[in-house]
DNA sequence: GATCGGAAATGAATCGTTTCAAAGACTAGG
DNA sequence: CCTAGTCTTTGAAACGATTCATTTCCGATC
């Protein structure tokens, strides 16, 4: 049924060794012989059965990499700048996409496990799972994306979310403001209150600013909207000079509710900055100034990280963390100095 | 150096086969032997290696979807309609982003291809690609998902963009509005074009209505609110009633002009229609009335026909063709009736 | 007590590729 | 003409799970 090198060694009149140095070292084949290898692979349609190929090798030349949420643009991004770097290993990059839920990661790491993974990318579902340590000591190295690892025993990659509420309000104070509101729901996500903690340190450092918390239920668009009504009721002595919002979606919502409400000119006296730099924050109804994660650079570092894994494993774990970018746009900008 | 069947077999004091039972048929085992069996697989920390076994059967278990954007939320859900099904079949679905370059494209198909995977769904670049032809007579099935595949001689699941194109303007249609606009790029994009012509069809239909396009450079946020800038310039005598986006981004940028420009009212007389029912679109300044494509159930249902052809190769390819939803909302009922 | 049948367990053969020790072919130098 | 050395090619062994024809075991039936 289907054609295997035995079928080209004998159709190209060399043995099934020579066919395998053709594909894998024809340096050490003669030109003529290649040559004629080649010519029977095309005639006979010959591919490759990776299966025969990993279980000789022990290992596969695929990267897993569960995400939390595909159609997420930064894991998205995140994704490119792995596939990018794996490439230039000879891997491959395939995607799992947990949709946050644990028995979808639990069901994706079997699956990458049993296919012999030559390393699994991971934005753990809560807190880094059990599992994870018996795979590495099983010798499948394993590197946590977006998330610290420290006290997981893996390898990560991630963000530092306090250097960037740092410097999102710094920025915001250094052009004038001094009351600083900071948009976001009140527990839960890490990085969130990593965002907070550092919005804090940065109020501590600068007499005279002041940061008050205003909860919101979530991170999406319509708790945006929900805060915006919030602040319009407030009159005009009330308001804050400036507002950081946890994510850019919250920042968007807030903007549609001054939209609807004829209130754009509010922002000449209120500066707004978000976080994370989709793509929407460009193109928002006022360009958002933001705070822009590294994606396709934690992607591709993530995968540097388990290429090393992979050659030296007992590799004590590291935990690379980079700094955020700030971006700055209108939103942050037009407000009238203080 | 891993754990084998043979070591399970020999803590456990029975033969591989039993092993390979007690995975595989566990009712034909005895209990006792079961529970032997599993507390050795337990204690050594055994993993099935998915490459000898997939080597034994001639085909993996594994799914391999290919995506022009992993970014694109009907993406996202298409691959999660996917995935539940694959799941009732015992199969997993994993994930190749194309990113709309053809070389990304054959590599990911060369890698399901050696990989000897249970099927390949494809959102193809451009044109249907003749290595499929290949791919499906070598045993491996290949469906197309968005995108018709008639003359591709592979089965397709797609959705009729004619058909939600007629139905976006009859609606404007049965809310008075006799001048309608169509906003979309004017070639390349086989979708876009579909659902002008069903536009069209609509606009045929009505005695007294009208059809105007205007065309945008492409799909994004940034044509539409270009778009609206050029709507603005108009004398409110020179507008039309209704606006069809040939998508929601397009839609979206339009309103951000509008809101911007503190011309919200226009909407008041001038109704709007988008496509794809993206996320923002209800969250959008008006909520954006909009046509719905099944992204889960075309995922579903290419992997049901994927299940069939795979039992029953050189079945006659078919051509599923999903009919759109539209989803009323403000930004096509505020409008003063005519 | 002999025979039969069904359930349970066995283990050698198999899948297709890679590896590697060994054999073979050929060249150049003595 | 022989030898040492290089370059090519060979083919059997190995990877690990599954299969299936065969054997083993046991209780039931005559």
């Amino acid at each position: 049924m289907s054609v295997s090198v035995r079928d080209v060694a004998s159709l190209a009149g060399v043995s099934v060794g020579t066919v395998s140095n053709v594909l894998n070292r024809p340096d050490k084949v003669s030109p003529a012989t290649v040559e004629r290898v080649l010519r029977a692979i095309e005639d006979l349609g010959f591919v490759r059965n990776d299966a025969a190929r990993q279980l000789r090798a022990g290992r596969s030349t695929t990267i897993g990499l569960i995400v939390l949420d595909v159609g997420n643009p930064f894991f998205a991004e995140l994704a490119r700048g792995a596939d990018r770097t794996a490439s230039k290993h000879g891997l491959s990059v395939v995607l799992g996409n947990s949709d946050d839920d644990r028995e979808r990661e639990a069901a994706y790491l079997d699956l990458f496990d049993e296919q012999r993974a030559h390393g699994i990318l991971l934005s753990p579902v809560g807190e880094a799972n059990h599992r994870l340590i018996r795979l590495r000591e099983r010798g499948t190295p394993v590197v946590l994306v977006d998330r610290d690892g420290t006290d997981s025993g893996c390898s990560s990659v991630s963000v530092d979310d306090v250097a960037g509420g740092r410097m999102a309000v710094q920025h915001l104070l250094d052009n004038g403001p001094r009351q600083i509101t900071f948009l976001g729901p009140p527990h839960g996500v890490q990085q969130v209150a990593d965002r907070l903690s550092g919005a804090r340190q940065a109020i501590d450092d600068c007499p005279g600013a002041s940061l008050t918390v205003v909860h919101t239920d979530g991170l999406t668009v319509s708790d945006g909207r929900q805060a915006g009504e919030l602040l319009l009721t407030l009159p005009r002595e009330a308001r804050p000079d400036a507002i950081f919002a946890a994510n850019d979606l919250l920042a968007i919502g807030l903007l549609q509710t001054l939209a609807r409400a004829g209130r754009m000119s509010v922002l000449d006296e209120m500066a707004l900055v978000g976080y994370d730099d989709i793509d929407f924050a460009s193109t928002a109804m006022v360009p958002l100034t933001s705070v822009r994660q590294p994606a396709q650079l934690i992607g591709s570092t993530a995968v540097d990280l388990l290429m090393e894994e992979a050659a030296d494993r007992h590799l004590t774990p590291r935990s690379i963390v980079f700094q955020p970018e700030l971006v700055v746009r209108a939103s942050s900008t037009i407000a009238r100095r203080a």
